[in-house]
Formats: structure tokens, C-alpha cells, sequence
DNA sequence: AGCTTCCCATCGCCTATCGATGGAAGTATC
DNA sequence: GATACTTCCATCGATAGGCGATGGGAAGCT
């Protein structure tokens, strides 16, 4: 394990917010939306599935996505979660408050 | 209380951040962090002193600052926080894992 | 038969933030 | 010289969220 990149953690509060991200495009299940975190992000964000179910749990229980089964592309069988309009506006939301948020740290990361 | 802009909490992982980069310019006591983490953000990061204080004795311990007692601009007692030569390397650490995660996520959250 | 990959899920620990609370010492007001 | 406000310190308890460890089951390859 010479090589340098740390899996590094997420910062906490903006699992919800990727996880909506993911599903904007389509339905996914459980298992792709982690590996494609990982993938889009180059491995920096490496979602444990400890993390991510409990955070599925969470929107569900809001209401922000739904969830059904189904088969996988590898004919497994796959739980399927889809974005509801309410989670639709909770993503515009939360990406808003992050980008305030973000925005604020960066001044303060570059005051005088 | 009318108006639209909520306090909204900080993300959490980033007091510590913060904090340091506050110190950078020099020493400050507690409440004048405080302060001047809201001024500079225009009222988007409201650190409580429940949080600031906790997360002081957290550096302190780390030995990334080093405290001493003196007297406030306004002839108050204050106790002074001083940035070591490891807290500066621990705020470089810090700002460019900041700044890796955050790249990230943004990938995520531009993705097709 | 055994191994790997895919896919689900939970439990318990730990850490960090926050609201509430409290206190002491200066400054201003009347 | 009493009252009140501001500055500055600090802790405690509740809460939440992420993580490591763990477990299981089904598909498919060798």
C-alpha cells in the first residue's frame, strides 16, 4: 500500500444531496449509485454501504425518493430508487444551501 | 424575523478549518473568531461558542495552537490562540483535502 | 465445489455540532 | 450605585450522521 490518495471521508451533510444527484437522471439501486460516486468523483468519494443504505432509509422516509424491486442488468435481484417531485425540489434545495455554504468558507478560506 | 436568509449550519468537518485559517494572520481569543467567521461570511457561518469552544480544545491538544491569557481590546479578560508551526502544516493538510473533496463533489454534481 | 462479484441490510461505536445554561468582568445609563 | 448590556470564558446533554464490522443470499465462472 505504497501509493499516496487516501480513500479520504465525505464531508458529513452532503451524502443526502449526492445521493439525489445520482438519481436525477434515472432510477439506480443501492450498489450503482456507490460505484458511481466513486467512479465520477476518481475514487475520492468512496461511499461505504454502512453510509449509503442508512441514507436511503432517510430519503424514503421523507419522501424524497421511492423505491421498488426489480432485476439488475446482471439479472440480480436489485431494490430500484427513484426521485420524487418532493425530492426533486429537496436536491434544488440542498444544492443551494451548499453552494451558499461553500461559498462562505471559500471567503473566509481567502480573506486577508 | 421576516426575512428569507436561515442561519444554516456550517458543514460539519470544517470548524477546524476554519478556525485555523483564522489564526493564520495572527493570534485571536475566542469570541473575536467567532465574530469574524460571521462577519466574513456575511452571516452564512454562524459558529456557536459551543462549537468553537470544544473545537479550540481540540487544537489545543492536537498542538496545532497554543493559548495564553491576556487582556481584549476592550480590557477583558481573553485567552489569545496562536497558530504552531504544526497547526500551519495542518491547515495546508487541511485546505488541500478541503479542496480535493470539494472538487468532487462538484464533478458529482455537474455530471451528465 | 469453491470463488468472486453483485446486491441487500443492520448494529454499535465514535465524533462533532448545537441548544441551553451559567458565570465573571468591564462599560454605559440613569 | 443599581440595572442592564456586552464581551468573553466554558461545560453538559442530546442528537445525528458516517463508518467498520458483520451477515446473508443469489448469479456465474473455473
Amino acid at each position: 500500500m505504497g501509493s499516496s490518495t487516501k480513500p479520504s471521508d465525505l464531508l458529513p451533510g452532503t451524502l443526502d444531496l449526492l445521493v439525489l444527484r445520482c438519481l436525477l437522471p434515472g432510477s439506480m439501486h443501492g450498489y450503482g449509485i456507490a460505484s458511481r460516486l466513486k467512479q465520477v468523483s476518481n475514487d475520492v468519494l468512496q461511499v461505504g454501504e454502512s453510509s449509503l443504505y442508512p441514507a436511503l432509509q432517510r430519503l424514503l422516509l421523507n419522501g424524497w425518493v421511492k423505491a421498488e424491486w426489480g432485476a439488475s442488468e446482471n439479472n440480480r435481484r436489485a431494490r430500484y430508487y427513484t426521485l420524487t417531485p418532493a425530492g426533486r425540489r429537496q436536491l434544488a434545495s440542498e444544492r443551494e444551501e451548499f453552494a451558499r455554504v461553500i461559498g462562505a468558507i471559500q471567503k473566509v478560506l481567502e480573506m486577508a
